[in-house]
Parts: C-alpha cells; sequence; structure tokens
RNA sequence: GCGAAAGUGGCGGAAUUGGUAGACGCGCUGGAUUUAGGUUCCAGUGCCGCAAGGCGUGAGAGUUCGAGUCUCUCCUUUCGCACCA
C-alpha cells in the first residue's frame, strides 16, 4: 500500500484509499511536526504563557504504561491550551540518578552512567513514537554535571546561610555487607541480599532545614486552590502543626528532662516518663545496668521505616532514675521506652495513662499507675472502663489535679501553661510533624556533596570555581559500600580555605533534590553562567503539573520548598511552583499495579505496534478519568482501534460525497438542526471537560456521541452535508489533542488550514443551543411516573398543570391528597400525594 | 499504627450545584453482509416479572418532597509514611 503523502507536507488523502493505516499517519504527522519545529516553545509577549510539566521519569528501561497514561494526559492539556491560544512549554528530561542504576550495574557489570545514558535513548525514542509535543530542545538529565553543577552551587549557598547543617541520624544497617540500606531494602526486618537482620545505627548525615519553612508551607497550601483537596489534606497532616508546652521534669542528680506535650491540661495524670534508647538519660543508666543495656542493645534491631516503628511491640525498662513532677513535686519513674523517637521532640514524652491509649497499653502492662484527670462534664467520673474517661477536647474538665481542678480545656490549657512559665518550668510552643530533610546518601549514583572536611578548618563548602564537583563515572562496582570510598583520586584533596590536607565528602545528594528544581531548570537548561535566569521567571510558575498520586507528599512538599529557597535566594519571583495539579492514579491489572515483581505488565510498544499511537493514546484517555486507576482491558483496546477507524471512514465518506455548500442556518429541518444541536453542546462540554474539569473519558464519550448522532442525516441533501462538515471539523479538532496524528491527517480532509495542531479550537455557536422544547419527568412521590414535552418558555404554573393533567400520574394520585408539588425547571415535577 | 482515597450492571466507567441511576465503550444475544473465519452494519441488553409494576449504587442508620451524591457507624480494597522513584 502506498504511503498517504510524500512527504511532510500536507497532502490530502488518497480518495481510493479507505482504510485507516496508522503506521502511516503518524510517521507521517511526526516527520511534519519535526520539520515544522512545531513543539519548540518560545516566549511571546502577544500571547498568555502556559507552562504544561509532567513528572520526568526516571530512565530504567522502556516505558511503561503508567508513563503512556502520565504523558498523555499531558499532552492532551498542552495541545489543549495550544488551540486556547496559549504560548506552551511542555518540556521532558530525566530523573537520571538512583538506585536502580546501581543494582543494575552490580547485576549485568556495566557502569551506571552507560546503563542510563542508553536507557534515555530508548525512552526518548518511544516517547517520539508517541508524538508527544514536546521541546526536545530543553531536555536535560540530572546526571550531567551541567545539571547539578548547580544543585552542588545552590547547596554551598544554603550551608552558608544556615539552612544545611549536619547531626546524627539513623539508618538501617546491613551488618553482614556493611552498607545502609534503603527502606525498601528491607524486608521483613532483614537485609534484602543478605538476608541478615538489619540494625539501627545512627550516622553523621546532611539535612536542610525544611522546618524553618513548616509555617510558610503550611499557610500556602490555602492558596493552592487548584490542587486536589486530598494532597493538601495530606500534605497538612504531614507537616503538622500543633501547639502544646515545652515542659521541665527535674531530674535528681543531673539535667532537666524535657517533654513537648499538647495536652498540658493531663499533666497532673502523668505518672511515668518516657524516654528514648538513645536518649543521654537511657544511656547513662545503662552504664551500671547490664539488663537495661542488653535492652536497649536488642531493641536496636529493626528497620526505621515509621510504619515498622508504630506497628511494633511497645516495650519498655524501668531506668530507676526519677524525675520530678513540675507541678505536684513527686518523683515519678523514668523508663525507657522503643516506641519513643530520638529524632521527634526531644526524644523523651510524658505518659498520661489516663488518657491516651498507648500510654495505657504501656502502664498496664508494667504496672505503672493510671490516674484519671479528665471526665466529662455533668457526668460521674468513676466509670467502669478508662475509654470512657474522655481525652476529648470538647465538654470536659479538669479533676485530680488540685488547684486546677474544673477547668474546660483551653482554661486548663492556658493555667497550667502559665503556671509552668511562671514558674520557669516550660513555655508555650509551635510545634510541627514536619522533621528537617536529610540528604545524604551513602551511594554511589548521585550528585556528589560539595563539602570539604579539613581538621583545623571542619566541613568546608566548595568554592564556585571548584564546581561541578564531578562524579567520576569509570568505576569499578562490587556492591559492597560506595566506589567513592575507594578512590583517594576523588576524595583527597587540599582545603579551599587553609590549603592544609582534606578530605572530600563521599556520599551523595538524595535523588529528590534534582527533582525539586528542574521544573525551572527547563526554561533556561543551557544556561552556563547561573542556575536560573529571567526566562526561568518568565515562565514558572508551572501552570499544570501532572504525576503519579505516589507524589503527593514527599516530592511535592521539598519542591515547594526549594522553590522558596530560590525565592529567597531571589532567583524567581513566585511563592510556589506549581500552579495546578493532576494526580494520575495508577495503572492496573487484574485488579493490580502492573509491576515486573507480579508479572502483570503491557508493554507499551507492542500496542504502538499493533494499534498505533493514537489508539494507545485514546484508550488511556478514555478508559478513566485521569485521577483514578486504570484498569487495563485489551478488548478496551480494541474498541479505541475501532473507534479511530469509524472515524477514518466517516470523513472518507463525507468527502466522497462532494463539495458542501455553505451553512443555511434558515434552510435546516429538524434533524439538521438537532444534529447541529449536538455539535455545539459537544464542543462547550468537552471545552469544559478539557479546561475545567479535566475529564478526558467524558471528552472522548462526548465525540463518540456526536459521530453517532451524524447516522441521523440519512439522505445526502447539500445542508445534511454541511451540517455534517462542521460536525466533522469539530470532532477532529477535539480530538486533536487525544489523537494528534489521525486528526493531523483527517484535519486538511475537511478544508482545514495548516496543521490541526495549530489550528484554534471550534467556536461555540450559542444560538445552536436554543431548544424550543425540552422533556420533562413527571413523578409522583419521588418515582418517575410520566415523561412530557414542556415549551421552553412556560413558567412553573403551565408546567404544574400539564403534569397533573398526566394520565399516568393521575393513576397514581388518585385518592390521595395533593401535599405539595415541586417544579424544578427544564428538569422536574415531583408531586407529594398521600 | 498514623494519614489520604475508593467501592455503581457480566466488565471499564457516566450521572458536573441534592433532582430521570447506568451516558460512552467493552462483552453478550439476535439479525444483515461475507465461501468461511475475521471485519463492517442494524437491533436488543441493570435485576425480578407475561404484564402492570417492584427492586436496585459495599452494609446499616439518619436528614430531605427527593440521596450514588450530605451526616453518622461499620466492612472491604488501594496509596503514602521521610534512604524506591
Amino acid at each position: 500500500m502506498r504511503g498517504l503523502f510524500d512527504g511532510p507536507e500536507l497532502k490530502m488523502l488518497d480518495k481510493t484509499d479507505e482504510r485507516y493505516a496508522p503506521s502511516e499517519v503518524e510517521a507521517q504527522a511526526q516527520a511534519y511536526w519535526e520539520e515544522h519545529g512545531s513543539f519548540r516553545a518560545e516566549q511571546d509577549d502577544s500571547r498568555d504563557k502556559f507552562y504544561c510539566l509532567s513528572m520526568l521519569p526516571y530512565p530504567s528501561g522502556k516505558l511503561h504504561m503508567g508513563h503512556v497514561r502520565n504523558y498523555t494526559i499531558g499532552d492532551t492539556i498542552a495541545r489543549f491550551q495550544r488551540m486556547q491560544g496559549k504560548a506552551v512549554l511542555q518540556p521532558m528530561g530525566w530523573d537520571a540518578f538512583g538506585m536502580p542504576a546501581e543494582n543494575a550495574a552490580i547485576k549485568n557489570n556495566v557502569p551506571p552512567a552507560d546503563w542510563t545514558y542508553s536507557n534515555i535513548d530508548e525512552m526518548r525514542a518511544q516517547l517520539k513514537q508517541l508524538g508527544f509535543a514536546l521541546d526536545w530542545e530543553r531536555e536535560i538529565a540530572t546526571c550531567h554535571p551541567e545539571y547539578y553543577r548547580w544543585e552542588q552551587w545552590f547547596f554551598t549557598r544554603l550551608f552558608e546561610k544556615g539552612l544545611a547543617y549536619k547531626k546524627q541520624a539513623m539508618v538501617n544497617w546491613d551488618p553482614v555487607d556493611q552498607t545502609v540500606l534503603a527502606n525498601e531494602q528491607v524486608i521483613d526486618g532483614c537485609g534484602w541480599r543478605s538476608g541478615a537482620p538489619v540494625e539501627r545505627r545512627e550516622i553523621s548525615q546532611w539535612f536542610l532545614r525544611i522546618t524553618a519553612y513548616a509555617q510558610e508551607l503550611l499557610d500556602d497550601l490555602d492558596k493552592l486552590d487548584h490542587w486536589p483537596e486530598q494532597v493538601r489534606t495530606m500534605q497538612r497532616n504531614w507537616i503538622g502543626r500543633s501547639e502544646g508546652v515545652n515542659l521541665r521534669f527535674g531530674v535528681e542528680g543531673g539535667e532537666d528532662l524535657e517533654v513537648y506535650t499538647t495536652r498540658p491540661d493531663t499533666l497532673m495524670g502523668a505518672t511515668y516518663v518516657a524516654v528514648a534508647m538513645q536518649h543521654p538519660l537511657a544511656q547513662q543508666a545503662a552504664e551500671n545496668n547490664a539488663e537495661l543495656a542488653a535492652f536497649i542493645d536488642e531493641q536496636a534491631q529493626g528497620g526505621v521505616a515509621e510504619a515498622e516503628l508504630a506497628t511494633m511491640e511497645k516495650l519498655g525498662m524501668d531506668t530507676g532514675l526519677k524525675a520530678i513532677h513540675p507541678l505536684s513535686g513527686e518523683a515519678v519513674p523514668i523508663w525507657v521506652a522503643n516506641f519513643v523517637l530520638m529524632g521527634y521532640g526531644s526524644g523523651a514524652v510524658m505518659s498520661v495513662p489516663g488518657h491516651d491509649e498507648r500510654d495505657h497499653a504501656f502502664a498496664s502492662k508494667y504496672g505503672l499507675p493510671i490516674v484519671q484527670v479528665i471526665a466529662k462534664r455533668d457526668h460521674e467520673y468513676e466509670t467502669a472502663t478508662w475509654q470512657d474517661w474522655y481525652a476529648d477536647k470538647e465538654d470536659v474538665v479538669t479533676i485530680n489535679s488540685g488547684e486546677f481542678d474544673g477547668l474546660d480545656f483551653q482554661a486548663a490549657f492556658d493555667a497550667i501553661a502559665d503556671h509552668l512559665q511562671s514558674e520557669g518550668k516550660g513555655e508555650r510552643t509551635v510545634n510541627f510533624r514536619l522533621r528537617d530533610w536529610g540528604i545524604s546518601r551513602q551511594r554511589y549514583w548521585g550528585a556528589p556533596i560539595p563539602i570539604i572536611y579539613c581538621d583545623n578548618c571542619g566541613a568546608v563548602p566548595v568554592p564556585d570555581s571548584d564546581l561541578p564537583v564531578v562524579l567520576p563515572t569509570e568505576v569499578e562496582f562490587e556492591g559492597v559500600g560506595s566506589p567513592l570510598k575507594k578512590m583517594p583520586e576523588f576524595y583527597e584533596c587540599s582545603c579551599p580555605k587553609c590549603g592544609g590536607p582534606a578530605t572530600r565528602e563521599t556520599d551523595t545528594f538524595d535523588t529528590f533534590m534534582e527533582s525539586s528544581w528542574y521544573y525551572a531548570r527547563y526554561c533556561c537548561p543551557r544556561q552556563d553562567q547561573a542556575m536560573l535566569d529571567a526566562e526561568a521567571d518568565h515562565w514558572t510558575p508551572v501552570d499544570q503539573y501532572i504525576g503519579g498520586i505516589e507524589h503527593a507528599i514527599l516530592h511535592l512538599l521539598y519542591a515547594r520548598f526549594y522553590h522558596k529557597l530560590m525565592r529567597d535566594e531571589g532567583l524567581v519571583s513566585s511563592d510556589e511552583p506549581f500552579t495546578r495539579l493532576l494526580t494520575q492514579g495508577m495503572v492496573l491489572k487484574d485488579g493490580a499495579k502492573m509491576s515486573k515483581s507480579k508479572g502483570n505488565t503491557v508493554d507499551p510498544q507492542g500496542l504502538i505496534d499493533q494499534y498505533g499511537a493514537d489508539t494507545s493514546r485514546l484508550f488511556s484517555m478514555f478508559a478513566a478519568p485521569p485521577d483514578q486507576s486504570l484498569e487495563w482491558s485489551d478488548a478496551g483496546v480494541e474498541g479505541a482501534h475501532r473507534f479511530l477507524k469509524r472515524l477514518w471512514k466517516l470523513v472518507v465518506n463525507h468527502t466522497a460525497a462532494g463539495e458542501p455548500p455553505a451553512l443555511e442556518l434558515a434552510e435546516l429541518d429538524d434533524t439538521q438542526k438537532a444534529v447541529r444541536r449536538k455539535t455545539h453542546e459537544t464542543i462547550a462540554k468537552v471545552q469544559d471537560d478539557y479546561g475545567r474539569r479535566q475529564t478526558f473519558n467524558t471528552a472522548v464519550a462526548a465525540v463518540m456521541e456526536l459521530t453517532n448522532e451524524l447516522g441521523k442525516l440519512a439522505s445526502r441533501e447539500d445542508q445534511d452535508l454541511a451540517v455534517e462538515r462542521e460536525a466533522l471539523r469539530a470532532a477532529v479538532l477535539m480530538l486533536q489533542p487525544i489523537a494528534p496524528h489521525i486528526c493531523h491527517a483527517l484535519w486538511p480532509e475537511l478544508g482545514g488550514e495548516g496543521a490541526a495542531m495549530d489550528a484554534a479550537w471550534p467556536s461555540l455557536d450559542e444560538s445552536a443551543l436554543v431548544r424550543d422544547s425540552i422533556e420533562m419527568v413527571v413523578q409522583v412521590n419521588g418515582k418517575v411516573r410520566a415523561r412530557m414535552e414542556v415549551a421552553a418558555t412556560a413558567d412553573k404554573d403551565s408546567i404544574e398543570s400539564q403534569a397533573m393533567a398526566q394520565e399516568n400520574v393521575q393513576k397514581f394520585i388518585e385518592g390521595n391528597t395533593v401535599r405539595k408539588v415541586i417544579v424544578v425547571p427544564g428538569k422536574l415535577v415531583n408531586i407529594v400525594a398521600n
């Protein structure tokens, strides 16, 4: 079969060829776009800018269906906005650092860089095959020194500002492989390779002070009114602002013990204090207590993931030390408990077993005293079970609290906080659940942390002139520890301050560092004099961001934080990086997430080869709304393909009937008017679905309805053809964002000027929407009993009387009294009778 | 354990502001075209019932003239939990 086009110029279809041949259609369309630089983004002050961004992929090998879905959503929005007249930027790049490259290196004996770059080449080719309107001139890979150079530079700025600092933090330690494990590498408490029980171990690591921005990160969530509410809620909970009191228990013969509580009103119910195993008091007590030392040792087993810590059995042991209660002056025991985390607050908590479930279970287990200090107002408080003792904040009063008795929550909070404050034993504090961001990774395939350690000068940032600190790519990879630690040519250096012998940091950055600012770098990817420039400020913030819901907290919070850091460095002027967010759902097969380990993946390449890019794109947009999970279906793909074939044939048959005359609105019969109304209803709906609702599945359904409607134009009168032409032109333009190749081919057939992707969105004729009459439903007691045609201009009274006159309505109200009639104009009438 | 979602025919889903439940697609059934398979086209298709009608959105309660939609309780599934990306 010969091709439909001889070259990238727009050509008319061969009228003898009625068959839809996606591979040829798609190759021709892509050649045209390539030739015309159709995807290039340029600043154009005559048009509004629109920055459409999909989360950049990790180059793991080949595209998977999740990628196809994500980038089709992004491309659909980008192409739609372009048809709305916007200057659109849609870039693409690679989140190229990470563990899988190291794992592949160990397994296949390939350097991580080689593996990564060859994956990028493969995936780039696939993205091009799918016809995404990406500006490839702006492509970046985060493993390029030209990219991470600026991240290193920015880190040294943060270091100077005191926003980057070092402290001890817990990691998963594999005692056999002598290496740090990621949480996902800890399987049932054991290392994934060695199988050895994992230990919790503290090492010195770099942190970014995200807590300094906690309040702003929380407050600005209110500005993000185009983000899904659940994402904002999750971030709010993650930041976890609470108001409470930092208070101090005295310790006999030692420094005061500080605890944080949000419930100072229950302070009189604190019958013991629990400290973390790494707390100095615990360590001190263990020195003279072999049993306690053994307990602490034993509890160091296991991983550091919060889910693991939160579900493990709550165990503890008495230190033998006593704390002095700040109100009562009584001595209460100090216990070590495995659920108290050194990293949170001060590593110590006051325990109120009368009103906290976890404390209650712990106290019951170890025979510690339980005291009730809150009761529900106006109730007998001697109740049978402790759960009835009320830890609520509403409608409660304090009891058993001496001078603080009889107060409600807020009064007790204030009275006790004020008392502690005046005694110098505590102060009101705002606390956040959010912890500072640990950015050190003991891995090779990442951006080197630009710090030099000098015995005289301490930690010294690498000077700008020495950046980037380039990661060596020729490495021996054995899988035990980072290769950088075995490369003196990398870590041996001299101190930038004093010139003395010094050692370079061998840890690398968390890969979230790269993905926290790439969106800004796309705007000026080749800028070699600065991290960002004016073009970055022109395009940012991103107008539409699309990515997986799994990034709802970490990535999105880090990127928001980074944006504020860059703002405060004068690099951007906005407060938030992403104006609108769409979180796409997962791609499932047989009800489970597609994954290699489950063996239920579908290779998009096979789909493209068999059906073409347009069918793949159409299916992924039609099968489910974008923010919900998408259930894979081979039959559904067939259905999408069938629709494209039908569309192709519709256009071929239409053009075969000859060139239609101009529309003569006055001459249209009722059928023609109805089809024309459908056309314009569809334009209005699809525009709303693409733009406001972002429900692409219903947009496709609406276009399908429109093409189904064309079957009603049975004859081939001139005005039939004119109405059909208008409908088909609209259908092709409305489908262009989703199935751009076939629409590119069909558009000139329908008299379209230029390329379909450059065309303006079809204009809506409001007058075509006008109806003479409307079908309304008549209910009796909420059940549908009749349908009737009502004049569009009818008032409520005439609608009501028309409804009452319906034969079936009379039948159902017979013998009853009509109590009420509700008329919802244009929709229904409900007659209440009994 | 904590946080966030989801649950509607045989299947994916629709119902946008509390107002006709099941749009659109798949599948299935029947018919037409075809030598046949496939393709394509037409009609039907929530369940029970001959029909009239009744029932029906995970379960149970509530608010309302009216609830898939709002409130409460419960069940199930999925996602995230700070070193996977």
